[in-house]
DNA sequence: CCCTGCTGTAGCCTAATGTCTGTAGAGGTT
DNA sequence: AACCTCTACAGACATTAGGCTACAGCAGGG
């Protein structure tokens, strides 16, 4: 499971949780909408500001939107931790 | 202020007070170090694997990486609060 | 003085993000 | 049936992140 795999399942829980549309919360946060669809498949890794829009767009923090994702320094390699099945 | 400035300042700030360089930094976490200085003179704006990875290697957090910036859903832009003065 | 460590900065390159348009399918409602 | 909403997905495009090399400056120590 990669970091973006992990991001994209805490995206669409929050939105989802959140009762609102991708559409929607590309209007909200000026993303179009086939990247809020393409964030949700892991199709693309967000910069800095995407995750704040969407953080502030969801009314989460970006700490949620990272949930599970961590770097360990002396491995060189991430540590991706598996969501809980909903 | 942007968003990459605020960033920029939070990075500077959590690294020195680690005591670590900006080379070291770059080691830790798989950056060059070119990038590093350049993401702490707002020169670029970090992907979400790059706040981790800094994040990581600073044994720090994302959300104080990412201090002091937010987004106004309604207004529709970023809302990026001065840093403290040291 | 020379040497070393740390940082700034320019340039080039590749790969990626993000924008946009359009099409298509699944599911629900009337 | 037709209609609507949401989502997936393709292709094309401009902009940018990040890697790398190289050179310069500036401090402190020998």
């Amino acid at each position: 499971m990669t970091p973006q795999e992990r991001f994209a399942v805490n995206l669409r829980k929050v939105r989802t949780e959140a009762g609102v549309s991708q559409e929607e919360l590309g209007h909200l946060c000026d993303l179009h909408r086939t990247e809020v669809s393409l964030l949700e498949r892991a199709g693309r890794e967000p910069r800095m500001a995407t995750i704040i829009k969407l953080a502030g767009a969801l009314n989460t923090s970006v700490s949620i939107l990272c949930e599970g994702v961590s770097w360990l320094p002396k491995a060189h390699r991430f540590d991706v931790k598996r969501p809980p099945r909903s």
